[in-house]
DNA sequence: GTCTATATCTCGATAGAC
DNA sequence: GTCTATCGAGATATAGAC
């Protein structure tokens, strides 16, 4: 008996994970299944014994990254949704809108990394990127108070995804930046997390982070 | 002679309009050249005629929204950009954020129609992308005051963009309202603008807006 | 469970007639 | 300027050996 007994779930996971890095990085339609089995280290002809279809594997790649993918302490919130006060939110604003973040096509969020793709996707990839979605609001809404917390949420994660599309997206490294940061003094100053300073320390404050 | 003088031209232009509304309901890379040349009632072989690459008439199709696809209002916005009075700001951010722009897969702004596909695309789409999004920041930035305008115009962009993208991602239409709504209340509060009251008669102001 | 081999299809781009 | 015809590359998915 060659295989160990979790062996299909083990090459299972390989693959999903090198399916979310070549998507985020690529985007769907330009990475070929081919592809993703040999980054996995296997041939494109098994792969059907894992998934009944590219999209199938499409909606558990979206999934992966707040399961699995995601930073350390960004995992440890989501599990539990409601860290007391407003240290990790803050945490996950710095990280979210690093420039860390930005560079790191094969690791983002696939909030920023595949917006539009997921837009003309399935049903089934946009469930998966609803709970990523939904997650993230979480994450903020329980760092708030007030009856308009989740009015409030909304608009931090309009913001962060916002600004890190169109830094994603702009071949101007100085106009990325600065929507990076304006996003960033804008929801320090209006949650009163603090004053507003970004920039200068921001990227060390969150190196690491991917 | 059977050719008008600018004929060329006319069907140059046809090949855009209707590659601009196939790139925007379908992404890039699902489009074909036979499909865009078919409904511009051509057949494929001649396009390369008018293109040198698919990607090429990429970013003219992206560039296409803000010289001509654009509702009347805004088109002349774009032109002058800087318009008096704080009105046609005001109209844009309704028009923005509003369900008729949500549904108009064929005709809305690039901007939130193909960020991902443009953040994997060359510098030449790139560069068009960028047009557009700095001719909205002008817009914006226009219609402030005071030394923070444009880093307040960037917030602006940010929210109607990241709100846009996530309501057009998500299969939830209840949480897509919730995303369009909240940005658009946070911007009229902020800006001061208006009490920022939306939804209830949000999709009747901005009715035929496309 | 994973391999090799292949059927079937579709795309971008080119060639040459009209 | 636009057509028809076709090349060559590369895709998804299946079949069957091991």
């Amino acid at each position: 008996m060659p295989y160990a007994p979790n062996h299909k779930q083990d090459t299972r996971q390989r693959i999903i994970r090198n399916a979310a890095r070549l998507f985020n990085r690529k985007g769907f339609a330009e990475v070929t299944i081919g592809e993703i089995m040999t980054a996995a280290g296997l041939t494109h002809g098994g792969f059907y014994r894992h998934f009944s279809s590219k999209d199938e594997l499409y909606a558990e790649a979206v999934r992966y990254f707040f399961t699995k993918g995601a930073p350390e302490p960004w995992q440890t919130g989501l599990d539990v949704s409601c860290e007391p006060g407003q240290q990790f939110a803050r945490f996950v604003v710095d990280a979210y809108l690093s420039r860390d973040h930005l560079e790191d096509l094969d690791g983002s969020c696939p909030l920023i990394g595949l917006p539009s793709d997921v837009a003309r996707s399935s049903p089934l990839v946009k469930a998966a990127y609803r709970e990523v979605a939904e997650s993230m609001i979480q994450v903020f809404k329980a760092n708030l108070h007030g009856p308009k917390a989740r009015q409030q949420a909304l608009i931090l994660v309009a913001l962060c995804v916002g600004g890190m599309v169109l830094a994603r997206a702009l071949d101007d490294q100085a106009l990325a930046d600065d929507f990076r940061d304006a996003a960033h003094k804008h929801i320090l100053v209006t949650t009163g997390w603090r004053d507003g300073r970004h920039g200068r320390r921001g990227s060390t404050f969150v190196r690491g982070i991917r």
